[in-house]
DNA sequence: TCAAACTTTCAATAATAATTGAAAGAAATA
DNA sequence: TATTTCTTTCAATTATTATTGAAAGTTTGA
């Protein structure tokens, strides 16, 4: 397989991959390109190798940026902007780690801890509270411990990642 | 809080946590009603509850039995189908990343072993080529990481789950 | 076999999300 | 200030995905 295709491959395979985390597919596209690219690219060089829109490309480049995987590049005497995405995957994968968690972990644990202070009422038995109650604490318990893995994880730097843990995923 | 407000919040906040993750809103919240039903509903519950349609209802409980996290009950002398959602959320959370591994990391690392085997050719460097194995390396080596992690996660029971792992995660 | 009670399918429709492209904005230069 | 070069915005459009609902299918029992 040549360079070309091989870099195209990856660009789809990692668009599908996006599109069943919930990243829109562009998005993931416009990631794995730069991914892919040794150098900067500037918006024109995404539009022509993506073939999308001015406009979406500068959406999701700058999504991108929000996220913290892709970065801006001023060259000296250059006015337009060109943009590099972080190349180090563990690094990738910890600044996603890190806003998915602000962004969904922390709103479903505000909601938990809200509903968790349900009162007995009229139109519900007992039983019927407690057992919600019961499974909404199972829930958050699920939701801290995600947590605090996730803050673990984004606490640890690259060697701990690679020796602790994966002695202990792979203990044979 | 009353238990009904209470629940309907918790239906609407799993499913705005579903559709972050690539899970269809109505999917996640009929996993959430099954959730939070402390009795097996039919079809006819649900959609009345949820105020969709049959045919809805039939695609997503269908959907969440292929994820293994919602069973169908019959009742002696019952015609009709009940469904009721696996209340054990440690259980859940094993069953949907066994599903995910399977329907999202075997295919990205099927095309990341292809394009690994790129030759070098007329139309790129050196060097190009080298940079991009070695950056499709990292993502690779990153997968197996990923999947030797689920592979524990789904082996372990719940009692290595609650004990070696937290402690791992909050070692102070 | 027929009718009743339910489930499943799927083409049509509706709702949602992504994309475009042209216009407005901003920054740098002369 | 006017011009050039590039970026950003956003209403309109297009594409995608979810939903409906009626018809077809299935199962059960008389």
């Amino acid at each position: 397989m040549q360079l070309d295709e091989a870099k195209s491959k990856f660009i789809e395979g990692w668009g599908t991959l996006g599109s069943a985390w919930g990243v829109s597919r562009t998005m993931a596209q416009v990631h794995a390109l730069l991914l892919v690219s040794p150098n900067a690219l500037s918006t024109e060089d995404i539009m022509d190798q993506l073939q999308i829109s001015r406009g979406n490309v500068n959406m999701n480049v700058r999504a991108l940026m929000d996220w913290g995987i892709v970065r801006k590049e001023l060259r000296p005497g250059e006015r337009r902007e060109f943009f590099s995405a972080e190349k180090d995957i563990h690094r990738v994968a910890t600044l996603i780690l890190q806003e998915r968690r602000k962004r969904e972990l922390e709103p479903i644990m505000r909601v938990l801890g809200e509903i968790s202070q349900v009162e007995p009422s009229p139109t519900s038995t007992p039983e019927e509270t407690e057992a919600f109650t019961k499974m909404i604490a199972s829930v958050q318990s699920f939701a801290n411990f995600a947590n605090s893995a996730a803050s673990t994880l984004i606490k640890a730097d690259e060697n701990w990642f690679l020796s602790t843990f994966m002695k202990l995923m792979r203990p044979s």
